[in-house]
DNA sequence: TACATTTAGTTTTATATCAAACTATTTATC
DNA sequence: GATAAATAGTTTGATATAAAACTAAATGTA
C-alpha cells in the first residue's frame, strides 16, 4: 500500500526524471545520437553499408601515407582482432589496401586506395556538419567549459 | 616533400592533439570507461558473465513490481528483439521471470526473482561508487554546469 | 648458435545488437 | 460480425566486437 503510494508520488517521478537526465545517461544518449548522425550523413553521401568504425578507419588514415594495424587499432580504440575484420571489409569495398613491411614481415601497413582517398572530403564535410550540430548555440566559453569538464571526468577513471 | 614537412610540424601535432581531445571523442571514451567500471565492479561483487545491458535491466526493474518487454526496451534504449535475448539470458541465470498478461495475452511482464531482488543493493552500491568516481573533484556548480551543457548538446540533435 | 621471450596479426568462438520478417492477439472500421 | 490495421513479442539473419588461442617473425639471452 504505502509502497504503491510512493511509486506514484511526485518524489518518485522526480527520481525517475533525474535518472534519465543524469550525466552518464546523457553521455550515452549523445554518443548514440552522434553515431546515428554520422551513419545517416554517410548514407546521404552514398557511403552505404559501413558502420562508424569503418568511417573512423578511413578518417584516421586520411592525411597519413599509411599506418600499421596496431596503429589503427590504437587510433580508433578497437581491439586488433576487430580491426582485422573491419579492414577486411574495407578491402572488399576497395577503400583501403594492405601491404607487408619488407624488413619486418610481421608488420602490415594499411593505406587508402584512390577510391578511399576520394572519400576524404566527404568525411571532412561530415565532421564539419557534426561539429556544427553538436555546438549549436554554444559560446566559445561554453565550448571550453564543456571540454574542460569532460576532460576532468575522463581523468577521474 | 612539403607534405612530409607538414606532417611532422607542430601544427599537425596540434591538430592530432585536438582530435583526440575533442568533446565527441571524450564522450565516447568516457562511455567506455563507465562501461568498464561497471563490468569490473559487477565482477568484483560476484555478478559475473553479464554485460552492462543486463545490469541496466535489473536496475530498471528494481523498485517496480513488473514491466512489459516494451517498457524495458524503452527504458534501456535497446531494440525489442535485443531485449528478448537479454531477458532470456537473465531468465537462464534465474534473475528475472516472465509472465503473460491474463487479459491481453500479447503482453509479457518481466520482474525480478528473489535472486534478482537480492542484487538490488549491489547495483545501488555500484551506482553510488560510479557517481563518486565520475564527479571526483567537482563542485556543485560544476556538476550543474556539466549537466546543463550536456543537455544542450542532447537537444541539438 | 640455440632457446626463450616478445611482438604483430589472424583465427576461432562467443555475445550483444539491430533490422526485417513473422506470429499471435487486440482494436478499429465497414 | 468480418475484415483490416495496429500492437507485442519472437525468430532469423547479419554484423560489430572482443577475448583467447594461435601463427609467424623478430629480438634478447644463455
Amino acid at each position: 500500500m504505502l509502497r504503491n503510494k510512493f511509486e506514484n508520488s511526485l518524489i518518485s517521478k522526480y527520481i525517475v526524471f533525474m535518472k534519465t537526465t543524469d550525466a552518464v545517461s546523457l553521455i550515452s544518449k549523445i554518443r548514440e545520437q552522434v553515431n546515428r548522425f554520422i551513419v545517416a550523413e554517410m548514407a546521404e553521401q552514398g557511403v552505404e553499408g559501413i558502420a562508424t568504425s569503418h568511417g573512423d578507419i578511413i578518417y584516421t588514415l586520411a592525411g597519413k601515407p599509411r599506418m600499421t594495424m596496431a596503429e589503427v587499432s590504437r587510433s580508433i580504440r578497437k581491439d586488433k582482432s576487430t580491426v582485422t575484420a573491419l579492414v577486411d571489409k574495407l578491402i572488399r569495398l576497395e577503400l583501403v589496401q594492405k601491404e607487408k613491411d619488407a624488413t619486418d614481415t610481421r608488420i602490415t601497413f594499411v593505406s587508402l586506395t584512390p577510391k578511399g582517398e576520394a572519400l576524404k572530403p566527404v568525411f571532412e564535410e561530415i565532421s564539419h556538419k557534426l561539429m556544427d550540430s553538436f555546438y549549436t548555440g554554444f559560446s566559445v566559453e561554453e565550448k571550453k567549459e564543456l571540454l574542460r569538464l569532460l576532460m576532468k571526468v575522463h581523468h577521474n577513471f
